[in-house]
DNA sequence: CCAGCCATTGAGACCGGTCTCACTTACAGA
DNA sequence: TCTGTAAGTGAGACCGGTCTCAATGGCTGG
């Protein structure tokens, strides 16, 4: 019954139109359904093709029709349930339409992306999702569109770049937690975020299309329109790992003025934040209040809770893939899925404790 | 420069050795490093795949030379932070090799898990790492195996297939668990996991080489050991939805005599059951004690921190990319990674609350 | 009864690489 | 000078599908 060779060679068209008694042409064209085909040979072909257990080689297929039934998506970090969860959301969309998913992890460095994008393209995947870890480095994406390949972006756009792009709109959301932070009294708020970036961050800098220039911009604009102080030396970027992240909550937490209220840029900045916050030994929303985008589970579990901005990752994810299907003349839902962000307020946003003004830190 | 046709055609080793004014033969051997090429015939044809932007098409060089350059991962769930790690660290282990991961979702639905096997074998992937959602439904296994495909099981064994398994052994951390709930006074323990299962749980009960076996096994064997009560219907499979979960943590706290600590299989679980917990108002540990099974780090995060059994996913991944790695003649590390889980005593557990024996409940 | 149409069929080219094989040429050793 | 060896080269088969094209045969309308 089972073939005993290891190295079982599969069974092909050729082979089984030898065994059905037909010509090859005649056994593809009732394999793949395609053609003009006898009922009497359907039956023999197919008979054969069982017997024989065929099964089609999806390389040739692609090799032959120049379609490829994969897509790539490339991502900066999958431990970020951010993008574990996008990713599901591309995942169950694209294989209602046939495809796989082929998935590159970068490490958020734009050296590997730019590989990563290369390594797909010859791989000739149908198109790519890409989250660019980078808003200036971008000629591996602009090649990959130039050479006509589908790509859409995922979460960052690029500026004067004509590229697809599934994010949202983080500018209302921003300006209210900005309102939030400025109503309970914080003049010191931090952001992290693991955005790279070559310079620190100054006033009116350039961050693409990058959400993290929504949200940092949002806040901005809350303090403006106050007249209030904004001290744009408390937003840190480039917390990609862990020791950048203490580095960074290190310049926050650990000066004579620290920032009273940080905004965590995703959940795993937030983690890391928090544990920071905890080695500490300061207490939430007491000594520090807290803010993170995205509503993971485990957000409402911490204590306290924490105030979070939640978005629709998952059909983010979805929606990402829809516009790339779209593009590769596939049928989808015309409606956009809508990407709205939204504030669900908890407890870790507090007054900023009353301080001296001399300076000096009086924590620990 | 850049070519404006938008099924702009990638340039091939014909044309390129057209353009190099050398044969056919002689550009695909200096393009791909191999046979005897002149050093003249070498710049030649560098110069013009150079000029006109040559890139080699895997998916041909895959069909040729009938080796694949990716490799297909199946998991149940992705936005299980243990995927998502375990992915990570193949995905990191298997770029070295030059492979890519073809990732397939499945929901734990093991329809969608043998479908996965097809089309990933249809792609001719080099080889299959599956966390299989089943220990008993394993006719496409048995079957990818048999093709003479590589496959390496995840997480969880299955008895009597000579497939290799990367798996943790949890009996003595099980058994320490065990003791650790059996020292504090529990008699009622429960255990939620999203193993499938055709049948609810009992004594004895055959779950394969899964690690709920393991874990089952060892707090069993604590308690059999101590001479105490262990009741095996406290233990709830097939929690993988939302609604299952609810419902075993409806069976395991809403009931005459409920559960005085609970065990959660992994780290998804564990986020419902405290949601559960919270909803009930019940306080941990006086309330109810918990244990989750890896070590992520909210767990630390949350109120009260949650003792938990670590487990080395990142490891557990690369170990069993290389275990496939080696298996398709690849060199790599020949000693394995130590995959041993331990046990993280934090503030979870406690004794159970001194309870009337009438059987009411009397929380709420 | 014959042209015309259509369903069915097989031969073979093609996709873009790899690789075998035969052939030429250069050079070393005898 | 002759032979043996090795490097360099090109022609063409091959992988496993798809698809074009021409040929065949049955059936219909005039």
């Amino acid at each position: 019954m089972t073939k005993r060779g290891q190295t079982a060679k599969e069974a092909t068209v050729a082979d089984v139109a030898r065994a059905a008694g037909v010509s090859k042409a005649q056994a593809a064209r009732a394999l793949g359904g395609y053609g003009a085909v006898s009922e009497q040979v359907l039956s023999l072909v197919v008979a054969a093709a069982e017997q024989l257990g065929y099964r089609p080689n999806q390389l040739a297929k692609s090799m032959t029709t120049g379609r490829s039934n994969s897509i790539g998506v490339i991502v900066g970090d999958i431990e970020n349930a951010h993008f574990g969860l996008a990713l599901r959301g591309i995942s169950d969309e694209v294989r209602d339409a046939g495809y796989t998913v082929v998935l590159v992890n970068t490490d958020e460095d734009p050296e590997a992306e730019a590989g990563a994008v290369q390594e797909l393209l010859q791989q000739r995947v149908a198109g790519l999702i890409v989250a660019p870890c980078s808003s200036t480095e971008t000629a591996h994406l602009e090649s990959a569109q130039e050479r006509g390949r589908a790509v859409v972006l995922f979460d960052r756009g690029i500026h004067g770049l004509a590229l697809d792009t599934v994010r949202v709109d983080f500018a209302d959301v921003a300006l209210q937690v900005g309102r939030v932070l400025l109503d309970a009294g914080h003049r010191r708020v931090g952001y992290v975020s693991s955005l790279r970036i070559p310079e620190p961050y100054e006033h009116g800098m350039d961050l693409g299309l990058s959400p993290v220039a929504d949200r940092v911009g949002g806040i901005e604009r809350a303090y403006r329109e106050a007249g209030a102080e904004w001290d744009a030396s408390l937003v840190k970027l480039n917390a990609a790992s862990d020791d950048t992240l203490a580095a960074a909550c290190a310049e926050l937490l650990d000066q004579p003025e620290p920032a009273t209220a940080v905004v965590c840029s995703d959940s795993l900045i937030a983690l890391g934040v928090l544990g920071q916050i905890k080695r500490r030994g300061l207490r939430i929303p007491d000594d520090i209040s807290v803010v993170a985008y995205d509503d993971f589970l485990w957000t409402e579990l911490v204590e306290p809770p924490l105030t979070v901005v939640a978005q629709p990752v998952y059909d983010m994810g979805r929606e990402a893939a829809r516009v790339l299907l779209r593009r590769l003349g596939h049928r989808v839902p015309a409606e956009q899925l809508p990407l709205r962000p939204h504030l669900v307020r908890r407890a870790s946003v507090g007054a900023p404790r009353a301080r001296t003004t001399t300076g000096s830190a009086d924590h620990r």
